[in-house]
RNA sequence: GUGGGUGUAGUUCAACGGUAGAGCACCGGAUUGUGGUUCCGGGCGUUGUGGGUUCAAAUCCCAUCAUCCACCCCA
């Protein structure tokens, strides 16, 4: 056991694993690319303000999750737990609203949470999110949604499903709000003490408890849709009328609560069938209020964010091709000091060519630089030994399907190029 | 933050309170100019860490750290 571990809840990425994430971090931008999203990347971390007054006060990222720090002028930053809330913040200190074409925005990168570690629940974790920023048409929303669909089906899984909700704008809410405290009132004795909490606090995450009692009394509670103003009805008509014309296959389900503050009219989850406990793949939803709780004007949003983890875990359930991994094309064998030397001249000018060259700096004798080189996984192999050297020759030797033939030195690289 | 499970070689896992072992991987050789297969050889690892019980602890107890599962929360 070595003297130092990674912290608590974080994780390397080793060399084995790596290409997993080149390949869903390139296919992501693949699909970004396609919708014309472009990317901003924000510092990792931000005034801890910033979330505070975004993500809210009372929600579990800012009362527990963050780790906030004093620099050393005593000012408070926090490493960003989520990425919306910076991305608006940018949006509206470089004034992006001005601009065409800067308001469809990805990002990537690595978020901070401090919390309980689990499967596919990390206190580091990557996140890959999309923002669009300035339009209130449900066509954005229903847009925005495509992508996440595209990308995940692009990926190739298939077991994931689709949820989606209204939770209303200001006005609906605390209408709902009032309805919820009715409802369950009457019943403040058999339910949970989390939600004795909730329920003055914020009564709509009451119908997310999975305690069976909380469960069995919320089952008949008032559904937020029937609390939905005019505007926010005809706008959840609205982007359920357009997936269902780009053929996106979705549930309404009224119980999807987001737990961050800024959440307002669509809210939906990609959910992952069969995951375990952390099962949410994508979450997102419309966010009109936030750039002005950040002071900025009255500007609205609407995007999503997912984890990689969770992606790559699911992934992997199902089975699905990360690509190749990476393997050199050739490995230069060479047998002595003369033949080394000579090699390294070819191996410059193979690899200024763009073909991946490998060797062993250690190994001297045939047998074992073969080994060496059937292990790489190498597409050929280079030899040159005295001989050869003599004769101005190379051994050109293909390693799946074990053919050799001679070739002239200075036509090495253009026989490899050709294969 | 709460509850439960687990921690032994690089890795996957064995070992009744009594000498810590196997598969895979790895290294070397058979084969000093041709790899994958095969055969032979190669393992002292503070049994996560720190205490305690015992003649004796990988094994029992306590603490701690990590991890897994669930609550919670969410990506």
């Amino acid at each position: 056991m070595s003297t130092y571990q990674v912290p608590r809840g974080t994780f390397d990425i080793l060399p084995d694993e790596s290409y997993k994430w080149q390949f869903v971090i390139k296919v992501f931008r693949e699909i970004a690319r396609e919708f014309n999203y472009k990317e901003i990347v924000t510092p990792i971390f931000e005034k801890s303000e910033i979330f505070e007054r975004s993500v809210g006060e009372s929600s579990d990222i800012v009362e527990k999750e963050m780790y906030k720090f004093e620099d050393k002028k005593g000012r408070v930053f926090a490493l960003r737990p989520e990425g919306t809330a910076p991305v608006v913040r940018s949006f509206i200190e470089n004034g992006l609203s001005l601009k065409t074409n800067s308001s469809k925005l990805y990002y990537l990168g690595p978020m901070f949470r401090y919390d309980r570690p689990q499967k596919g629940r990390y206190r580091q974790f990557y996140q890959y999110g999309i923002e669009n920023i300035g339009s209130t048409n449900p066509f954005v929303d229903a847009e925005v949604i495509a992508l996440a669909y595209r990308f995940l089906t692009k990926l190739g899984l298939k077991n994931f499903a689709l949820q989606i909700n209204s939770i209303g704008c200001k006005n609906c809410t605390t209408d709902y709000d009032d309805a919820l405290k009715e409802y369950f009132n009457p019943s403040l004795v058999e339910l949970c003490s989390d939600c004795r909490n909730r329920l003055l606090k914020n009564p709509k995450r009451l119908l997310d408890c999975k305690v069976k009692s909380c469960k069995a009394i919320a089952q008949e509670a008032p559904s937020m849709l029937d609390y939905l103003d005019e505007d926010c009805t005809a706008n959840f008509d609205k982007v359920k009328e357009y997936l269902t014309a780009m053929e996106i296959p979705f549930i309404v389900n009224p119980k999807i609560v987001r737990g961050l503050d800024y959440y307002s009219q669509t809210a939906f989850e990609f959910i992952d069938t069969n995951l375990g406990a952390q099962n949410t793949l994508v979450g997102g939803g419309r966010y009109d209020t936030l750039a002005e709780q950040l002071g900025g004007k009255n500007m609205p949003g609407i995007g999503f964010a997912g984890g990689f983890e969770r992606l790559i875990l699911s992934m992997e359930e199902e089975k699905l091709s990360f690509g190749l991994q990476q393997v050199p094309k050739v490995y230069l064998v060479a047998l002595g000091t003369e033949a080394r030397i000579a090699g390294l001249k070819l191996i410059m000018e193979m690899r200024r060519m763009g073909i991946s060259t490998e060797y062993d700096p250690d190994k001297t004798s045939m047998n074992a630089q073969m080994k060496m080189a059937n292990r790489t996984g190498a597409e050929f192999a280079l030899i040159l030994g005295e001989d050869e050297l003599k004769n101005n020759n190379i051994i050109l030797k293909d390693l799946t399907k074990g053919e050799q033939k001679i070739i002239k030195i200075p036509d090495i690289i253009k026989s490899i190029k050709d294969k």
